[in-house]
DNA sequence: ATGCATGAGTA
DNA sequence: ACTCATGCATA
């Protein structure tokens, strides 16, 4: 009843005259399962900063006569998805010791993995997947010359292969190695590790933490910073993935190509503190896009418990799940997506305990101004 | 601050 | 069909 299913993607001739009660928040159960170890295969990015960073062209522009015929395909496949799935991979969930399991098979034999690294769990551990390999494929984020001023590079898709191998396994952390070593004892200053090179989850740590202190201390939000960001270097950013930059929400490789923009962006506010701020908007478009579902506590833990037998449910699977709870399939397999990626994210789920930052008889309680949170 | 969603790229 | 980056809409 009243379930958020109903799809009705009010256009904009109906507001809100939709009673619909969602109590989806305070569910965050936490699946406890913590495990990270990941392939971060993708290799490249798409560099949107060239062609079109703004161009926000949607095909949910219901626009008119929203015939109630559910613009989705949801009816895509009723039985024919006899997809064998013989992926039995949930061992990752509590063992934390597999490494490759993206791939569910793979034909090939190029395999050629990144170390799985704890974020959280202080183990300076150097090296870093994805980018900045010895080889030649550097990473893609030059700085240097952003889109800003005309249609150029579009330089991506790289390989696939990835051959991240070359571990010199004399690249220890002590001594010549390349940033690792870092003992920072830093009270009131930053370790000011020099970017460009592959940060550490630790330094991530360090500098999300100063920038949001910055921002603030600013009188920035984070809305305004992603827009900056676009009118600066041509990306544009959202609250949303500031926010998460700051919370360390994503992927470590994600933060590890927002870094440095957001570096340039602190430079840039500090030495403009004073300057008018130019504040460009962009007008919205009119896209229309699904309503968000809301999925009510009891369905969220019903999800769960499936998430936890398998992660990655096959189409049939998902089909039935679907029609056990009563909800679109589409949105139990996106539920599904978007379970997974939370796992991937440098901050595990329900472990973030206010009051758990800092550590006993070391950090300085002292804080010169509460962080007003925005 | 986050939940659900879109889309590009990829396997 | 999945992963990954990202964001609208909402709590």
């Amino acid at each position: 009843m009243a379930t958020a299913a109903s799809n009705h993607y009010s256009v904009l001739t109906t507001a809100s005259s939709a009673p619909r009660q969602h109590s989806e928040s305070g569910s965050m159960q936490q699946a406890a399962v913590y495990r990270d170890a990941h392939t971060l295969l993708q290799n490249d990015y798409t560099l949107p900063g060239s062609g079109h960073p703004l161009s926000h062209a949607h095909q949910w522009i219901t626009a008119l006569s929203h015939g109630d015929g559910a613009p989705w395909p949801s009816s895509l496949l009723g039985e024919q998805d006899v997809k064998p799935i013989l992926q039995s991979d949930r061992e990752e969930l509590q063992n934390s010791a597999s490494l490759q399991q993206q791939q569910q098979r793979h034909p090939h034999a190029h395999q050629a993995h990144h170390d799985a690294r704890a974020w959280r769990t202080s183990t300076a551990s150097t090296h870093i997947p994805g980018m900045a390999t010895s080889d030649g494929q550097s990473l893609v984020y030059s700085q240097s010359g952003f889109g800003l001023g005309g249609p150029e590079q579009m330089h991506h898709h790289s390989l696939q292969e990835e051959d991240h191998h070359s571990h010199s396994p004399h690249l220890s952390e002590h001594g010549g190695g390349v940033q690792s070593s870092l003992s920072h004892h830093q009270q009131g200053g930053h370790p000011e590790n020099s970017d460009e090179d592959t940060p550490t989850s630790d330094d991530l740590e360090q500098f999300a933490k100063q920038f949001k202190q910055r921002r603030i201390k600013l009188g920035f939000t984070q809305a305004d910073v992603g827009l900056a960001l676009g009118t600066l270097y041509g990306n544009v950013f959202s609250q949303t993935t500031i926010c998460r930059f700051e919370a360390l929400q994503l992927s470590f490789k994600n933060m590890c190509k927002l870094k440095p923009l957001l570096n340039k962006w602190l430079e840039e506010a500090d030495s403009t503190s004073g300057s008018p701020t130019s504040l460009d908007k962009i007008a919205a478009q009119g896209r229309k896009r699904k309503k968000r579902t809301s999925i009510e506590v009891g369905i969220k833990g019903a999800l769960e418990s499936h998430f936890l037998k398998s992660p990655k449910p096959g189409g049939a699977e998902i089909t039935s799940i679907a029609d056990s709870l009563q909800l679109e399939k589409e949105v139990v397999r996106v539920w599904f997506c978007n379970r997974r990626q939370k796992e991937k994210r440098m901050t595990p789920i329900g472990g973030q305990l206010p009051g758990t930052e800092d550590m006993y008889g070391d950090t300085p309680p002292h804080h010169g101004a509460q962080t007003p949170v925005q």
